[in-house]
DNA sequence: TATATTAATATTGTATACAATATACAGTAT
DNA sequence: ATACTGTATATTGTATACAATATTAATATA
């Protein structure tokens, strides 16, 4: 069957692409017109995008004031990433025991981290590492949830990207997370999951402080 | 005509009145032009509206097919409340304890609660109870969540609001936070207003079951 | 020069127009 | 009668047009 992607989809993607990519500013605006010439659309199909990304805590607007990209802010990372651990956490008690084709995939993922240097990959790999170990959880609203928080945590993944050695301690907590799974040990599984959702968390915290010192 | 003010926001507010009414029954769908017309706006603040409740989980849309109401299922509201019972206990553990002022509040809603037998409002009362007992909560995010779900767990309070002698229970357990807070055990009380909002899940699921039935 | 005021321009919010697709229906063949 | 095919109608998706507001520039004035 042939599946039309809706424009709006699409121009989330690409407008998420240029947010990634530092080609946005945070706190710049998004002045529609520009955008949606640049992306050879019209405004509609944009706005509508743009007020999805809102939704999703991305972007914010004020009344004829039009949309500009949310800035980054530690109180905001301090709010997002315990969130998303309790979250994700749940997700993983929700999910069970992957199967063991699923925990040779997250063996397989967490080692290609181990050899990886390029942030960006790393970034992607963890997302993808953190997405499988819950990819088995039912609970609709709850997934809805954790990805808007991935979208938001992403923004400052990709912003602050010098995690410094706090990656070789988060590839051990993978680790030893996948070690309780094969032991059926769920409970302390998504407990170590939390706490590695909190790792990374203070690895952003220092990158972010860092940066902000120069 | 609707007055003018921020239109999308108010057509959610008017579809959303739609819907608690029961003006709109589930799976039904809501044609655009329809609505447009009924509530002497265009589409396109309309659709904005729509997209913005399906964001929220009310609404749901097939490409080219439009959108339509969401269904109510007892699968989904096991989803709800357990999470909903999560998120909001979090959230009254970052709250600290309230004010004097607002556990007065607090007492004084919960009484009207106990003298009210009109469902409806028993259903608003309940929801303006909770909204104030984790008003202090700061995290943000956190708050958007809940908003977002007690919007979807409300459709099922209105739609199944034979709630029976859940209420009397639910009300002592109100008092029962009350108490905890007053004694300044915050963690007691999120954990037994947790458990607050998974009785009243069971109070839904037999309403739910009994209509069914019929 | 600095500030206030007003005109010009740009931008958003909403409505309408048009194009693409889906749905409903009539007519025909089996 | 039923299933099928083509056409008419309705509905959505996208683009454009217009109105209201905000922003910027220009001018006048102290």
């Amino acid at each position: 069957m042939i599946t039309q992607k809706s424009l709006r989809s699409q121009i989330i993607e690409v407008v998420w692409q240029l947010i990634i990519d530092g080609k946005i500013k945070p706190n710049e605006p998004l002045r529609e017109i520009h955008l949606a010439d640049m992306l050879n659309v019209s405004r509609t199909p944009l706005r509508e995008a743009l007020q999805q990304l809102e939704l999703e805590g991305i972007v914010k607007s004020e009344p004829r004031k039009g949309f500009r990209l949310s800035d980054l802010s530690e109180e905001e990372l301090k709010e997002i990433y315990p969130l998303r651990a309790k979250l994700e956490s749940y997700a993983l008690e929700l999910s069970g025991i992957p199967s063991p084709e699923q925990i040779d995939e997250l063996i397989s993922i967490n080692h290609k981290m181990d050899t990886s240097n390029d942030p960006k990959e790393l970034v992607e790999l963890d997302e993808i590492w953190h997405g499988l170990l819950i990819s088995n959880c039912k609970n609709k609203s709850l997934m809805k949830m954790i990805k808007m928080l991935h979208r938001q945590s992403q923004r400052y993944e990709y912003a602050y990207m010098d995690f410094g050695n706090m990656v070789k301690f988060s590839i051990s907590q993978h680790a030893g997370i996948i070690e309780y799974l094969k032991k059926g040990q769920l409970k302390e599984a998504s407990i170590l999951f939390a706490e590695n959702n909190m790792v990374g968390m203070d690895a952003l915290i220092n990158s972010l402080k860092l940066k902000h010192n120069n």
